[in-house]
DNA sequence: CGTGGCCTTGAAGAATCTCAAATAATGTGG
DNA sequence: CCACATTATTTGAGATTCTTCAAGGCCACG
């Protein structure tokens, strides 16, 4: 039963509370300290022996296929997922069969955090590609940093990198037109991917148009319009969802944000 | 010395390095246990004896004229604020004079949550009327919170509600008409002003148009124009920085956010 | 009482959206 | 493995919303 959740969760927009009752196959943990994504994730800036501590939590592991939700908004909060692998989008649902998407978390980025403040998810995380979490129970997760006064530095600094993460957003969707907002968020995918080893200057998107378009604030013609212009211009190769950008320098260079 | 620097802070624009210096006169200090504010501020939530350790950190007080800054992007992170009286804007610089309004904190909220992330903080954040504030050393917060777990959860709510309040300005800019902005922006202002006992229908704005415009990702002629379509609907009686909700229940009603 | 800042309003222009249609890609059932 | 249905993407053309530019009025402050 558990691995059969584990390896084809059941259809949660059927009966989402599945979702909260079984989130983890007894079986499967997780290490740390052995984790090739320890320094993107949650023990970044942990000394080696309280990252030890977070090994005996033994996370349970948990596999999200294409197009499943891990939680939705409404479901009430129990754990913060670390993504493993493959890319969730989160977002919000409006009225009218529309959403916001709010992000798209990716290796060894944390989901739902935005849960603490009222103990239940504000946002849904849906995988849009198949995916791997470790689910980390908020409850356990405290224990372990009341025990260290490093940890609850550590937790603040995610929680704040979240928010900073936001303001950023912000900006995006406040002041740039459509050309920035897809420039940006291109260099963005591009930074991330680097970080984890892949190539800054070449990708597969994982989202659709629609998807970018809502994170972005604007509609999937007008996403599809400007990646067209973009090559156009020669800045980007574009076919589908593959993206090859021409020079990564000038690219940046063109369009980074300038603070001041 | 202190005292000149409490009563009349120099210009920060010019030496803002003075802020991180200077912030706090050491004479004044507060006690969160007797302040009016306390259940909307951070002891909300507390028990009364972890409202008392809050009491023997001796917060500084701080006051900060119209128009002059708490402290700027950049500055070096030191303290988080609570505001005590007056309204802030905060915001961060763009390119070409231009700002990126990210909210305007009031009473019993706190400020400079961002900057924990990076050790410095990545808005500014401006006084638009006379205010006071409580400056709280975050090193010196994070030994009485590493002495009870129950003041651990809490801050992490308050983080946690700060990314729900973003993950709602994501929403609104990303996917609301300038009338829906505008209406969104009053309601909230008209919910935290009830939710310090001022009257919820009629108030004064304490920001600019172009502020409001900033934070809503309009122009501030936008602004003034919705502003005069409203009142012609007879939705709003508008009288430059005065406003009266005709009917809040229908204005709610009219334009609250469903979020299903 | 003059000056500057803030607000309002108008008119023209630009950016983005909406609607529509064609094409390409993907998945499904036989 | 093919034919068909469905979905995603691109592109065009017209409509809409918002911005830009400009001018005038109001108010506070020195």
């Amino acid at each position: 039963m558990t691995l059969a959740i584990a390896t084809a969760p059941s259809v949660l927009r059927v009966v989402p509370i599945m979702n909260a009752r079984t989130p983890v196959p007894a079986v499967v943990t997780t290490s740390c300290s052995g984790c090739h994504l320890r320094d993107l994730c949650l023990p970044g800036g942990l000394t080696g022996s309280e990252t030890e501590r977070l090994d005996q939590m033994r996370f349970g592991r948990r596999k999200v296929a294409a197009g499943q939700a891990l939680y939705r908004a409404g479901d009430k909060f129990q754990f913060i997922y670390a993504v493993r692998s493959g890319t969730f989008k989160s977002s919000m649902a409006l009225a009218g069969d529309r959403e916001q998407v709010t992000g798209f978390p990716m290796a060894g980025e944390l989901m739902g955090l935005d849960a603490i403040a009222n103990g239940v998810h504000a946002t849904s995380a849906t995988a849009i590609e198949d995916t791997e979490v470790c689910a980390i129970q908020y409850a356990h997760l405290n224990e372990v940093v009341a025990q260290s006064g490093n940890f609850q530095l550590v937790m603040a600094q995610l929680m704040s990198r979240e928010i900073v993460r936001e303001h950023g957003l912000m900006m995006l969707l406040g002041s740039m037109n459509a050309e920035q907002r897809l420039a940006a968020f291109l260099l963005n995918i591009s930074q991330r991917l680097k970080a984890r080893g892949y190539a800054a200057d070449e990708f597969h998107l994982r989202m659709s148009r629609a998807e970018i378009g809502s994170f972005l604030g604007m509609k999937l013609e007008t996403v599809s319009r400007t990646f067209s212009a973009f090559q156009q211009q020669g800045l980007l190769e574009v076919d589908k969802k593959h993206v090859r950008i021409t020079d990564l320098h000038e690219f940046t260079r063109a369009f980074e944000t300038r603070v001041h």
